[in-house]
RNA sequence: GGGGAGGUAGCGAAGCGGUCAAACGCAACAGACUGUAAAUCUGUCGCCCCUCGGGCUUCGAAGGUUCGAAUCCUUCCCUCCCCA
């Protein structure tokens, strides 16, 4: 089971490109899988308290190496993230503070952990490198790791480039040092835990190529890289990034709802590519799927099954069936009163809320336009007004242009409220109490 | 240091004494169409208010001229370009 490790990679576009050790008489990348188990690892950089959806594809990485019988170890730069990698930034970076860089790193800890298995024959390793790169003394870097590296050729590198030539970038002594610290990181974990394979985004690949080149020096052993495409958007647009910014892995930073709308909403130009990416289902069934965009676009078959499949992986099943049951009351026409008052609970779960006491019903303090100034799905009640006369703002799911509307008891939905939309997107529950 | 151009609403860009809350383009928001898409068409777009009406604060900053200034004058701040 191990050798299929590559080739599924491969059908699912997943390889940019391989690292082999270029030395005579090694083994390349697919012999070496053949031969057995192997260990091997991703970095993650501790830039934000949660991981977003670009690192996510390197997670099930670590997941498809691990259910091809291999050994992951999910390294947080713990260490490097006080550095900061320059790898196609445009400029220096913010260094992070140490306060900052802890609660970082035991959030995304927190998320690697949940799609891992720690336990077993080829159990997972978490481990952070300020660990190891904390203790090296400066003289002894210089000599061990320092000497390797030709400035020459690391001032070539693409990654770089950016901020070599431009005057008004520039790059520090810091951060220039930083793929030092990657490459070192390798030769750890090559010689503490048997660690042959890196594995990173196509933007890794210099950092990577630097460690296998520098276990080769060091220790005269055989390593590989392996690097994945970026994840790109048919329309040019970055990936990631939805109308509120970055999608993140944290449930409370991308409610889930948020996050399987998100997926929702790919461009039948990539939805297959992200099934094959960021989902597990075999490929004979993405190919069906791919068949159905083809046939019925409208249906979005393939993206149903893509928000779906992910949105468990994230968040899990029940997650994922009140992201379903509310976007089908948003989206799908479902009539709002058809629904029980835990139904309605749970599809508007996320969505922001406000107050109005029933007494209040039918006087001016419930006119339809002070509501929705109120509620803030517009700035002001002259902007609510506008909006009302356009016919952009709907009551329980009913367009009401009626500027003098007034929400009276019969406008309060089992469970106690009025639920408010502006555009098609925008909802907004008001409770009565 | 010398010479030149300029700072207008989220951005770009007109306006150069009254009819200017300020043309136009982009972005944004909404409506129609649709697949919760793209494209297209339409509306809104300084802020606030109970209307097609009204109030308030804007055109780098501060003063001034004038019945009246984004538009004229003075000083200051800032940006860009060219030459040294």
């Amino acid at each position: 089971m191990s050798a299929d490790l590559l080739k599924d990679l491969e059908a699912r576009g997943l390889v940019h490109r391989i690292a082999e050790p270029s030395h005579a008489g090694w083994p390349g990348l697919a012999e070496r899988l053949a031969q057995g188990p192997i260990t091997a690892y991703i970095g993650f950089d501790p830039t934000a308290a949660s991981l977003h959806v670009g690192s996510l594809l390197q997670i099930l990485n670590l997941v498809r190496l691990q259910r091809a019988g291999h050994r992951p170890i999910a390294l947080v730069g713990g260490g490097t993230g006080l550095i900061g990698d320059p790898s196609f930034k445009a400029s220096e970076r913010s260094m992070l503070s140490k306060d900052q860089l802890a609660a970082n790193l035991a959030g995304i800890r927190a998320q690697l952990e949940r799609f891992l298995d720690f336990s077993g024959s080829n159990a997972a390793l978490m481990l952070d490198n300020a660990s190891w790169l904390g203790e090296f003394r400066l003289l002894d870097f210089l000599r061990d790791v320092g000497k390797h590296f030709s400035v020459n050729q690391m001032v070539s590198r693409d990654a770089v480039k950016l901020r070599l030539e431009g005057r008004d970038h520039g790059i520090s002594y810091t951060e220039f040092s930083y793929a030092l610290l990657q490459a070192w990181d390798f030769v750890h974990l090559h010689d503490a835990h048997g660690c042959e394979l890196q594995m990173g985004g196509s933007d890794q690949w210099g950092n990577i190529v630097d460690g296998v080149d520098l276990i080769r020096r060091l220790r005269q052993k055989p390593a590989w890289g392996l690097t994945a495409p970026l994840v790109t958007k048919s329309d040019g647009s970055k990936f990631g990034k939805s109308e509120t910014g970055n999608v993140w892995l944290d449930a409370a930073l991308t409610r889930p709802f948020a996050f399987y709308q998100f997926w929702l909403n790919t461009d039948d130009a990539d939805v297959v590519r992200y099934l094959h990416s960021f989902t597990f289902l075999e490929l004979a069934r993405i190919a069906e799927l791919a068949a159905a965009v083809e046939r019925e676009p409208a249906r979005r078959e393939a993206q149903r099954v893509l928000a779906a499949e992910v949105t468990t992986l994230v968040h899990g099943e029940s997650a994922t069936a009140s992201a379903r049951r509310a976007s089908a009351v948003l989206f799908e026409g479902a009539d709002l009163r058809t629904l029980s008052a835990g139904e309605l609970q749970d599809a508007f779960a996320d969505a922001p809320r406000s107050s109005l006491a029933r007494e209040a019903l039918g006087t001016p303090q419930a006119q339809l336009v002070a509501v929705v100034a109120a509620a803030g799905l517009e700035p002001s009640k002259g902007r609510a007004r506008q909006a009302v006369e356009q016919g952009s703002i709907a009551v329980n799911g009913h367009a009401e242009k009626a500027v003098d509307r007034v929400l009276g008891s019969a406008d309060v939905l089992p469970g106690g409220f009025v639920v408010l939309r502006r555009g098609k997107k925008t909802y907004h529950v008001v409770a009565v109490a």
